[in-house]
DNA sequence: ATAGGGTTAG
């Protein structure tokens, strides 16, 4: 090739790199004499840029720094640029220093690129530094100050000097509305699209892409559906990326067929396309679809094997997941963490301790236990399968947290039965979110759910109740996971007026039409009696579902309306929901209550028969529990001896109950011999034995018993009540005679119960008062 | 300068 003049040369190079010659370019730049010339030396290195070897072009220009050679304004913001990019924080720094030295004229252009660098390699003092100097200032440089913030974290600066802007062109907002949307605040996101539109800036397609990416994680199908006319309108559609961030809001939407319809308007499809294909049918519960999809594939990369592998997990399917994994490695294609991450996750529960360590050594091995999601997975896999120990081990290695391991280790404490711990370490975290608040709740009620652990840890309901409204003073808001806590939490405790007021809230911020929700009412109306209140919910939900229906044959089961409860039933089947194993303890409790044997019984045998469920041991108590207070002791006893599992105190308990009724101090005292032996202090089996043998006039039997008790220290057990009146909580110990407003609570508990806490006087001395 | 798909906490 004859020299060509550097001009020439320069249209050379950068036809050839555009046409991603990039080796044929470089041939060329070598072989002309005025290599120096800036113009080509910037186009060869503008190639490389453009082809995605940013280091190949770095390298260049280090050759000819070394050899005196003066860069231009142009090829300094460019090699600051490429610095940046390459996340090589040194080789700019170095760059800048080369400036001062040399006392090189320096342009808007370069001071922003080393704003953009600093940013980068989190200097934010040294981007500040520079930003202050500037004699003068473009759109780029506040552009570039507000992204740098938003993306070091700082929503709030970057917000203060977006506001501030002299004046803001389409990057700017996307800068802003980008930010917002990726730190998780999709709300503000689209807020602010909103005003960018009322002020009449122009949207380009990364806009419409962010907002997108806002209405998937909101699942604002509309919204989305919106856009994708837009972008129809604007021509951008034909891009493939638009059409791959759309397929992904109609995953997160959960609508595939329209996930499907946008693929096959892509002429030319990708690795992106195809593996975005494979995460909507695995991430839609589709994973036969996905997997024929996913071997299908004409090419696969790592992310293409991670939504297959992240697919198997999300369906249970751990075996397969870690199949794909052998066969991953097998393929010598290398897992990395997010592959990582999601096997570790699959590895969260007492069955999959042996796959969990070993995963945890491949981490070891290819060196990722530094990396921070790496470490978060690790956390929660290790509290899953209740080993504290080394959740916390892991916790403390740690080189960098963030919010999620914060939460990671507050949950693992809280499932692992510490909430002391949990709280301690919830105080000291250094950012909190919705679900660190909500972690801590759910722990509170997980904790306060059954009594062993609640005397372990002292926690109650109304620890968990009392954190909601700490939380509802925090600066964040509750959402339909922290209502339904709160509500669960005030069914266990009868919080009835408490209820009521949650309830309000709820309507108020807008989760009234949240399933859960709706559930969690129906539940904690039932419990506190209040059955036209759970009705009036139930009626009012539009999908009522198998859980809202057993909520409500639970509330009628439980407040002995026996009738309401075969009713409500008949309507559920003909609804179409099917029932479960909740629905037919409350089936077989009603007729216990209305005393309906053969109805009883006809549910026991069409629940295993008819849908396949097989009994627990609730069930069975129930049954014993039926045929008992219908006076058929024997046949009650029977059942529990051929029980095909173990049955427990309850079970036998049932019994017992039975036999204070018919006065059967025979059976009467097996089944408290079983109750003693499974639970030995028991007191209530105690009580009721020597109820039964009182009943039959055994009195040297009840002293005996007594004399028992009285050596197992069974006598003053602390039964505890938990009552509102008024709106206001008190709590009362069965040997706890000296609550302040004891008397004045009788008598308004008189006044609007009765006849009802009589009852419950004449059945229980032992308690004060149980409602 | 913003920039397609994958992960981890309730």
């Amino acid at each position: 090739m004859p020299h060509p003049n550097p001009t020439t040369a320069r249209a050379v190079i950068t036809a050839l790199c555009r046409a991603g010659q990039v080796a044929k370019a470089r041939e060329v730049f070598d072989g002309i004499k005025s290599q120096r010339s800036p113009d080509c030396l910037n186009a060869m290195i503008a190639g490389y840029v453009l082809n995605g070897h940013d280091s190949e072009g770095l390298q260049l220009f280090r050759k000819f720094q070394t050899s005196g050679f003066d860069p231009d304004q142009f090829t300094l913001s460019r090699m600051l640029s490429i610095s940046a990019n390459l996340n090589a924080s040194d080789e700019g720094k170095q760059i800048h220093t080369f400036i001062v030295k040399k006392n090189l004229a320096v342009d808007i252009a370069v001071n922003n690129s080393l704003i953009n660098l600093y940013f980068k390699c989190k200097s934010v003092g040294d981007a500040e530094k520079v930003f202050n100097c500037m004699p003068e200032r473009d759109v780029y440089t506040w552009t570039v100050m507000v992204s740098g913030y938003a993306t070091s974290g700082s929503l709030e600066k970057a917000m203060d000097l977006f506001n501030k802007m002299p004046c803001r062109n389409t990057v700017s907002w996307n800068s802003m509305i980008s930010a917002y949307q990726s730190e998780g605040y999709d709300e503000m996101a689209l807020d602010l699209f909103y005003k960018m539109r009322e002020r009449g800036e122009v949207p380009n397609k990364s806009t419409f892409l962010v907002v997108l990416k806002a209405c998937a994680s909101q699942q604002l199908l509309d919204t989305g559906k919106g856009v994708h006319c837009c972008l129809v309108k604007l021509g951008w559609i034909k891009i493939v990326d638009a059409r791959c961030t759309l397929m992904d809001m109609y995953i997160k939407c959960g609508e595939l067929l329209d996930v499907q319809r946008v693929f096959n308007e892509i002429s030319e499809h990708n690795i992106v396309s195809w593996s975005i294909l494979v995460a909507g049918y695995a991430q839609n519960g589709k994973i036969v679809e996905a997997e024929r999809i996913f071997n299908g594939m004409p090419e696969r990369n790592v992310i293409s094997w991670n939504v297959m592998i992240a697919g198997y997990v999300q369906n249970g399917m751990q075996d397969r997941a870690f199949g794909l994994f052998i066969d991953m490695i097998k393929g010598d294609m290398r897992p990395n963490c997010f592959t990582l991450t999601s096997l570790l996750s699959g590895c969260s529960s007492l069955k999959y301790t042996r796959s969990g360590k070993r995963f945890h050594g491949f981490v070891m091995k290819v060196g990722l236990q530094s990396n921070t999601s790496i470490g978060n997975s690790l956390i929660t896999m290790y509290g899953e399968q209740g080993n504290v120990g080394d959740a916390r081990l892991i916790f403390d290695t740690m080189p960098q947290y963030d919010v999620i391991s914060w939460t990671a280790i507050v949950a693992a404490y809280t499932s692992n039965n510490d909430v002391g711990e949990a709280r301690h370490i919830f105080d000291q975290m250094p950012q909190k979110n919705l679900i660190s608040w909500n972690t801590m709740m759910f722990g509170y009620l997980q904790n306060s759910k059954n009594i062993e652990t609640n005397i372990v840890t002292g926690v109650t309901n109304l620890d968990a109740l009392s954190f909601f409204y700490e939380m509802e003073q925090s600066e964040l808001k509750p959402d339909q996971f922290s209502y339904n806590c709160a509500l669960s939490a005030g069914a266990a405790i009868g919080a009835l007026e408490q209820a009521r007021a949650i309830h309000c809230r709820t309507v108020k911020r807008g989760f009234i039409s949240d399933l859960g929700v709706g559930n969690a009412l129906i539940t904690v109306y039932g419990k506190c009696g209040a059955l036209n209140e759970a009705e009036m919910i139930f009626h009012s939900m539009t999908n009522p579902d198998m859980v809202s229906w057993n909520a409500l044959l639970t509330g009628y089961s439980q407040n002995g309306q026996g009738s309401e409860v075969l009713d409500f039933y008949e309507k559920m089947q003909k609804s179409g929901v099917w029932p479960n194993r909740v629905t037919f303890v409350s089936l077989l409790t009603a007729c216990s209550y209305l005393g309906e044997v053969v109805k009883g019984q006809k549910f026991f045998y069409a629940m295993e028969k008819e849908y396949g469920i097989s009994p627990t041991k609730e069930h069975y108590a129930c049954m014993v529990d039926l045929l008992g207070r219908a006076g058929h002791l024997n046949d009650a006893e029977s059942i529990i001896i051929n029980m095909p599992i173990e049955p427990d105190a309850a079970v036998w308990g049932a019994l017992l109950g039975a036999c204070k009724i018919y006065g059967d101090t025979v059976i009467g005292r097996r089944a408290a011999d079983q109750i003693f032996h499974l639970e030995p202090d028991n007191s209530s089996a105690y009580i009721a034995l020597a109820e039964t043998l009182a009943a039959a006039r055994l009195w040297e039997d009840v002293a005996k018993l007594r004399a028992v008790m009285k050596e197992k220290r069974l006598l003053k057990e602390p039964g505890c009540s938990w009552m509102e009146i008024r709106n206001q909580k008190h709590m009362f110990l069965s040997d706890d005679s000296c609550h302040q407003q004891k008397d004045s609570i009788y008598a308004t508990l008189y006044s609007l119960y009765g006849s009802m806490i009589e009852e419950s006087y004449a059945l229980d001395s032992d308690l004060l008062i149980s409602v």
